[in-house]
RNA sequence: GGUCCUGUGACCGAGUGGCUAGGUAGAGCUCUGCAAAAGCUUCCACAGCGGUUCGAAUCCGCUCGGGACCUCCA
């Protein structure tokens, strides 16, 4: 079997995968700001970096993934004065800003769930590591790399970039970009002066008297700077140097590029050996963002509630979706590709279940039906789905691939195909096979929620009038069944062989 | 302005230089009391202009268009 090959942004190539300990592997990914609901862009990192997770244990691997929620405020410059955006929107709804944190973290947690994405491993929050953060600081600040200005202390990236570079560690080394250029083109930010020079970033804040978040520090009241979190996290959690660090292509710079430094000084290590970017999800060619004003929740996605939806979503639709295309490219959002993906899903969800009701003595095998081209087609076809996957997590071939499997299940479920045109040896591998990429390594799921047990019962009931209406031909009474069930989710299907099945929607 | 990405048929979207991915929609057919579903067949592409090559959607150059980052951001 072909091996894993990944994208590393470090060295913008795909390269083999392997672990720092073999069998294991430490996975970091950056989380949420929970200071506000969690929109559709939120979904593809988070259900792009379900399916690595998935398919890394799919492989063997004993993987553990730390994924942060970045529950401390960190401070917005909208020209004024420098405010925790957590503490300032708690002052407007005039809640506790830890109350509002953990409403929105619910939130998440909820539409994670929807996702059917796993929990990661550990889920660390920056509030409940201001220590680490800390000392994480005072090491950088004794190693020179770091300076206190009024209760606030800056990380010296200048002095880093000139120590640094000649171990092969320039700053920009991810996102590419060299320091020298990069001094006229910062925007003119806050406490500008406290910095010594302009691309320094912030390790600790100093907290103004009406900053409600705050910790007690050695330089004084205050708060961490945006990036360190997830140094100090990263370390704890998964050693000076791991293997996977994964987030939005958005985060490359500053935030990874700050870690990095963060890291480097206090650990002497590369940090992460692969890191993993994900694409935007666009919404008119535009990525959705607060700033573009585009954002869409995904409580409103589940639920039709936004003027630009035409129907409600559900999350499977999404992450279909989203694993339609490939993790590195923008997708672009719109209601017909929307329910493009609904029916597309459909159709493969329908007909996995349709196999997975089979049993092998089904198909009775023999030598006489076998088609051997059809036999080795689906062999094919199978085989693919590891070495799309190994090829980048290529999730949109996988799922094409799936798609030419599609009309084979449905032509023996229809009996186009004559029964037992495949070896029970192939069939088997084609029940197993589906089941692990379509539930455990691509996650999805049926929507249906509850017991429908009794209901099923019901339907059967009125199958059996339908039944008998039928064979009276008396197609008034049998029409009317069919019809009236139809609005209420259950669409009656007559199969070929005189039975009626149904299928249920939700 | 700097750095980088991108432009595929009605829509979404994959794509290793040679074999017209796939999904949805459209058209036709089969099955069917009708319907739905399903199956089969089918139409519609590689922004433009040059270049390299026996051969380019794929490599190179230019033009035009779109986007991301440089500020919180998934």
């Amino acid at each position: 079997m072909s091996s894993l090959k990944v994208y590393n942004s470090l060295t913008r190539q795909k390269e083999i995968f392997t672990s720092l300990v073999p069998g294991y592997v430490g996975m970091y990914v950056c989380g949420p700001t929970v200071s506000g609901e969690s929109h559709l862009g939120h979904a593809r990192p988070y259900i792009t970096f379900d399916v690595v997770y998935r398919y890394l244990q799919y492989l063997g691997y004993k993987i553990r993934y730390v994924r942060n929620i970045t529950d401390a405020g960190h401070f917005e410059e909208e020209g004024r004065e420098a405010e925790d955006k957590i503490s300032k929107k708690a002052v407007i709804e005039k809640l506790e800003p830890m109350e509002l944190v953990q409403k929105y973290t619910n939130l998440f947690h909820w539409a994670m769930e929807q996702f059917n994405t796993i929990a990661p491993s550990i889920e660390p929050t920056a509030t409940g590591h201001i220590v680490e953060q800390i000392v994480m600081i005072e090491k950088i600040i004794e190693d020179g790399y770091a300076y206190v200005a009024n209760g606030s202390v800056y990380f010296d990236v200048e002095k880093y970039n000139t120590d640094f570079a000649k171990k092969g560690m320039p700053y920009g080394l991810l996102s590419g970009r060299v320091l020298d250029d990069q001094l006229d083109t910062t925007r003119e930010l806050d406490n500008q002066e406290e910095k010594k020079n302009k691309s320094d970033f912030a390790l600790w804040k100093n907290a103004p008297p009406e900053h409600i978040m705050r910790w007690k520090s050695p330089w004084g009241e205050g708060f961490p700077g945006w990036h360190i979190e997830c140094s100090a996290m990263s370390t704890k959690y998964l050693g000076e140097e791991f293997d996977i660090h994964g987030g939005g292509m958005d985060l490359v710079f500053p935030h990874h590029e700050c870690e990095i430094a963060q890291s480097a000084v206090c650990n002497h290590k590369r940090m992460a050996r692969y890191w993993l970017h994900n694409n935007m999800i666009t919404i008119n060619g535009r990525k959705m963002g607060k700033s573009y004003n585009n954002v869409i929740r995904l409580s409103e996605m589940f639920s039709g509630s936004h003027p630009i939806l035409e129907q409600p979503y559900s999350p499977m639709t999404i992450r279909f979706f989203i694993l339609q295309s490939h993790y590195r490219s923008t997708l672009d959002f719109g209601n017909e590709a929307l329910q493009s993906a609904e029916k597309g899903l459909k159709r493969l969800w329908e007909a996995y279940e349709a196999l997975q009701k089979f049993r092998v003595t089904d198909t009775a095998f023999n030598e006489e039906n076998l088609d051997r081209e059809l036999d080795d087609k689906v062999q094919k076809l199978l085989a693919e789905f590891d070495t799309f996957m190994n090829d980048d997590f290529n999730t949109a071939k996988v799922l094409a691939s799936m798609f030419e499997l599609v009309p084979v299940i449905n032509s023996i479920k229809d009996k186009h195909i004559t029964a037992g045109a495949l070896t029970s040896s192939t069939f088997t591998l084609l029940q197993q096979k589906m089941k692990t990429f379509v539930e455990d390594i691509f996650g999805l799921k049926s929507e249906l929620q509850g017991d429908y047990s009794k209901l099923e019962g019901v339907i059967q009931v009125l199958i059996e009038l339908r039944k008998q209406a039928k064979a009276k031909k008396d197609y008034v009474t049998s029409d009317a069944i069919r019809k009236q069930l139809l609005p209420l989710g259950i669409a009656l299907k007559d199969e070929k062989d005189g039975n009626i099945s149904y299928s249920l929607t939700s």
